[in-house]
DNA sequence: TTTTGAGTTGTTCGA
DNA sequence: GTCGAACAACTCAAA
């Protein structure tokens, strides 16, 4: 009887464009495909709360997409490394066959994979898939990683990227098949309370869902990509990001449609060079963490370390809980917790509003929405929020201060963004609704809205907190570098 | 080695 | 109302 080739998934929840999964496949032999319900990350970096609701119901379309192809998915919980080196030797596999991962504890558990599995006679391969190309295959000329956008993009389009690959016809099952958990057992569903019915209304997890919204988006998103993006009360942008964290989808999948898609586009290309130039981001984020495991933890530019944060956990609650009364953000921090999703627009003005306006360290902001988003990627969140900050790679000026009632008007000019997110504020004409609390006594009565009491005064004043802000980054240029 | 140009997403102020 | 400059230097990447 021949051998089986177990197949580790990972943050890679799907069949097509599987590298691991197809080399398994090609050889012939029986295929084991398992996911690891792994604690073994930091404790900080545990799977959140949105992440493992999504993941359930990611690896039941996974166990029935193997179904269909005659596989079979089996669950374990544990350490991964111990749990491969068990299963490995209950089904005398031959060999464990994985995407890698780019965390920052990846490398490290898989090396030492390798080696606990080769001590048995299996071998570990490990084949790309996570991004659009190798981290440590985009330098500089000079060999180091690069650190400014710009160039890293020029770079990137100057590679061959590979073709995404087929999903595998059959699956063969082994002789003796695996036992396996019962997903129902992991509880990765909330109960008491039953916080999920946001996310159930906003999202199908799973790969067909994954090629369904693509699909979708190439169809009626991309043309007008580049401009649609900004606008939290339309539906444009590609809300693949959840998908992509899971690995449903691949990078290079997208990447290769939106390409194909572009040449059907004539008359501009605004729309898919802007999309591509996202996927860049996200690449550019993972490329940062990579070379730089602290990234989630600590400042990247060193001097921030020295900055004048003022934790105040009433201010955090505020703004976690969307009662900071400024609508934009409230109706941003809303949509997050109501369906684990946030508009992209919508994550930058919260963001600055929570690190300028409230002085609260980034970490704190990173932290919510590790635990919140269904989309949560420990590489985009970091740089991101580092991004934020100014305190990130290439990141943003200090002095770039978002205006929340600005914002707000600039790119939700009707209010019907905060409208659905703030319901309280409904009833205020567009003209108020960004800043309710500077509207005419007689405009708030006749919406019903009591500033203070039926929604909450502003908790700070922007024009005051920008220059604090500004004071504050200042102190940072005395105090570099020891 | 040194030099040079450039650097996601903003806001405010004054002419 | 519109427009350009200032906001702050500094580091990166390439020539």
């Amino acid at each position: 009887m021949e051998k089986p080739i177990i197949v580790w998934f990972r943050r890679d929840l799907r069949l097509a464009d599987h590298a691991a999964l197809s080399a398994a496949v090609a050889t012939g032999q029986p295929v084991v495909p398992v996911f690891v319900l792994d604690d073994a990350s930091p404790a900080r970096w545990r799977a959140g709360a949105a992440t493992r609701w999504w993941l359930h119901f990611s690896l039941e379309q996974l166990g029935r997409s193997l179904a269909e192809r005659g596989g079979a998915l089996v669950l374990r919980r544990g350490d991964a490394r111990q749990v491969l080196v068990e299963l490995a030797a209950e089904c005398e596999a031959a060999g464990v066959y994985c995407t890698r991962g780019y965390e920052p504890w990846a490398g490290d558990l898989e090396i030492d994979l390798r080696d606990r599995l080769a001590a048995s006679g299996v071998v570990l391969k490990r084949f790309a898939g996570a991004l659009l190309h190798d981290p440590d295959r985009l330098k500089t000329q000079a060999g180091s990683p690069f650190k400014v956008f710009t160039p890293f993009w020029n770079a990137l389009r100057r590679v061959e990227i590979a073709r995404p690959l087929d999903v595998p016809p059959r699956i063969p099952l082994p002789a003796k098949k695996p036992k396996s958990e019962r997903l129902q057992d992991w509880k990765l569903l909330p109960r008491r309370p039953d916080w999920a019915g946001g996310l159930r209304d906003a999202w199908t997890p799973g790969e067909s869902a994954a090629r369904e919204r693509l699909v979708a988006f190439l169809d009626d998103g991309l043309a007008d990509y580049a401009t649609q993006r900004n606008r939290p009360d339309r539906a444009g942008t590609s809300r693949l990001s959840p998908h992509l964290a899971f690995g449903e989808i691949s990078v290079r999948q997208c990447w290769f449609a939106a390409k194909s898609a572009a040449g059907r586009v004539p008359h501009s290309d605004a729309g898919p060079e802007t999309f591509l130039k996202e996927l860049a981001w996200r690449e550019f984020s993972a490329h940062l963490l990579h070379h730089w495991p602290t990234l989630p933890d600590d400042p990247f530019r060193k001097e921030f370390a020295a900055f004048p944060w003022r934790p105040d956990a009433k201010a955090l609650k505020a703004w976690q809980r969307g009662m900071t009364g400024y609508p934009i953000v409230d109706a941003g921090m809303r949509e997050l917790w109501a369906t684990g999703w946030m508009h992209n627009r919508v994550r930058m003005i919260v963001a600055s509003f929570l690190i300028k306006d409230l002085l609260q360290p980034w970490q704190d902001g990173e932290a919510w929405f590790w635990d919140t988003l269904v989309d949560a990627d420990l590489a985009n969140n970091a740089a991101s929020w580092q991004w934020v900050a100014g305190s990130g790679a290439d990141a943003a000026p200090y002095f770039r201060i978002f205006n929340p009632i600005k914002q707000g008007e600039t790119f939700d000019p009707d209010g019907s963004y905060v409208r659905r997110w703030v319901p309280e504020l409904a009833a205020l004409p567009a003209a108020a609704i960004h800043a309710p609390w500077l509207a005419r006594g007689d405009v708030l009565a006749a919406a019903g809205v009591e500033i203070g009491v039926s929604y909450p005064a502003p908790i700070v004043d922007h024009g005051e907190a920008r220059q604090a802000a500004l004071s504050a980054f200042a102190s940072l240029k005395g105090s570099s570098a020891d």
